[in-house]
RNA sequence: GGCCGGAUGGCAGAGUGGUUAUGCAGGGGACUGCAAAUCCCCGUACAGCGGUUCGAUUCCGCUUCCGGCCUCCA
């Protein structure tokens, strides 16, 4: 079966094929390191990572090369490292440690490369002279702009005209711009703030630019995939598709531009004004990580998702049902290659059909009688888990959770406690035990093959 | 004002021109000292109004409501 993905240039799902057969290339906007990433700042990571599986599990490990960027010169991190009287590159580095570590705990893989804007100045300035030279770009008061009417398809993407955008224009127009839709290449530095040494005197690149210049580094000129929210598609999307297709002689860009919706939080959109701006390292106090990329994977990609604790709960017990089903078959070695969840996810990364996938093999595997059957689907489940990213823990180690050594002896000497009470029909006490437990999130279950704990979410 | 998306049972959320997913919650039952887990049974929902059709939740139009974007934004 053919993946289709919905493309955003053409508004229709279109079958995916790599432009070189063998090899795929993918870029997506990453973050801009001044502050924790947030849930909205979540959702493209663990979404783009779950297409990074499915090209993987397609092409091979090896052919796959996603690029996602750090953008680490902008000017909300000049304005955070004033406001906290850090260094700017302090700040960087402390934030996008802080946001592996986060998309890390979601079961995001690391993409293959990871530009950074400050690494990258030399490519951006020479695709900003190529610009000049072909008379898509001038120089106006020490900016650089790019000449929107020098480009006549401007606009295809966000399906927009030049006269919309001037139309609705809610910010002033800078005076130097000779056209009123024109945007910034490169800006004049002052000495306070970083900058580079340019033809047209110390300055910083301009937003877009970056991911120009480093997806040409990295992926060449024309590659296939770019991924990134709904809401860069105008201006940030469209602007590079300006920068790079002019500055490449009018090759094209991107085959296919995916986006995803918008994260709110209990129906609002997520702003720090509205006091509901929740990091990850929030959502991470609440729940594993797991049980937020599963919560993040129950909504269609493209659709808007609301963020709230019922949803992250939910998940969290869901989790809880597979966990408890694999483990009562540790001992079942996993066959077969049958993930159901690749049939949904091959038409448009449909998470929620995959998950409904997920549920059937769970139940067939509740019910299953025979050792052949619960090889199979165990290995039906875990192969759909390592395209979800879920699923790949010890069952034990998920329904336990990170308990010390003597904590878990502890539990186990209860356990025993309880158990000789329950030989001898002493009900009171052995209930006693297990409600003392049970106070500290530990919930016991009696089994035929003696009695086991986990943790209650 | 312009452009683009949405509206499905208590909640979440797929899908389909006719047999109406899936999960949670809820009700009943089996199992169980209790508990948990598991299993079985139970819900004909698709914003409103027109149209096309033998038949529309699904296609078309209009209306209402909601959301996003219009050079900070995932």
């Amino acid at each position: 079966m053919a993946l289709t993905l919905y493309n955003t240039l053409t508004r229709r799902k279109e079958e995916f094929a790599p432009l070189d057969p063998a090899n795929v290339r993918m870029y997506v906007c990453g973050p801009t390191v001044y502050d924790f990433a947030h849930i909205g700042n979540a959702r493209p990571v663990i979404v783009f990572d779950v297409l990074y599986r499915m090209l993987r599990d397609r092409y091979g490990a090896g052919h796959v090369k996603y690029a996602r960027n750090i953008t680490d010169v902008d000017d909300k991190i000049n304005a955070a490292a004033k406001a906290n009287g850090e260094p700017i590159a302090a700040l960087t580095a402390r934030t996008a440690a802080a946001f592996h570590e986060d998309v890390a705990a979601l079961g995001c893989l690391p993409p293959d490369v990871e530009p950074r804007a400050t690494q990258h100045i030399a490519p951006m300035t020479r695709m900003v002279e190529a610009l000049i030279a072909s008379g898509h770009a001038y120089v106006a008061e020490g900016h650089v702009l790019f000449a929107v009417p020098s480009m006549p398809d401007y606009g295809r993407l966000s399906r927009r005209d030049r006269d919309e955008l001037i139309a609705g224009a809610r910010v002033e127009v800078a005076p130097y711009k000779r056209d009123p839709a024109d945007f910034v290449l490169w800006k004049p530095s002052p000495p306070d703030l970083p900058g580079w040494d340019s033809p047209w005197g110390r300055g910083r690149p301009g937003w877009h630019l970056e991911c120009s210049a480093m997806s040409e580094v990295h992926l060449g000129e024309t590659f296939d995939i770019h991924g990134g929210g709904l809401d860069l598609i105008f201006p940030h999307h469209e602007n590079e598709i300006a920068q790079s297709v002019c500055a490449h002689r009018g090759k094209p860009f991107v085959k296919f531009w995916l986006h995803n919706g918008f994260v709110t939080v209990n129906g609002a959109k997520m702003a720090k004004s509205e006091g509901n701006f929740v990091t990850i390292r929030d959502v991470l106090k609440q729940a594993p990580g797991e049980a937020a990329r599963l919560a993040m994977l129950t909504a269609h990609y493209r659709d808007p998702l609301d963020w709230t604790a019922e949803r992250l709960t939910e998940a969290k017990r869901t989790l809880d049902r597979f966990y408890l089903a694999l483990r009562a078959v540790e001992d079942v070695p996993a066959t077969g290659q049958g993930a159901k969840a690749r049939g949904a996810l091959d038409d448009d990364l449909n998470t929620p059909l995959a998950l409904a996938a997920l549920h059937e093999d769970l139940a067939a595997l509740n019910k299953a009688q025979t050792r052949a059957e619960k090889s199979r689907l165990k290995g039906a489940l875990l192969d759909s888990g390592v395209l979800l990213g879920i699923l790949q823990q010890e069952p034990e180690s998920w329904l336990k959770g990170a308990s010390s050594d003597s904590g878990a002896a502890e539990i186990e000497a209860q356990i025993a406690a309880r158990n000789a009470a329950r030989k001898v029909r002493n009900f009171a006490e052995a209930d006693r035990i297990r409600n003392d437990l049970a106070l500290k999130g530990i919930l016991l279950e009696d089994g035929p093959g003696g009695t086991t704990w986990r943790r209650a979410g």
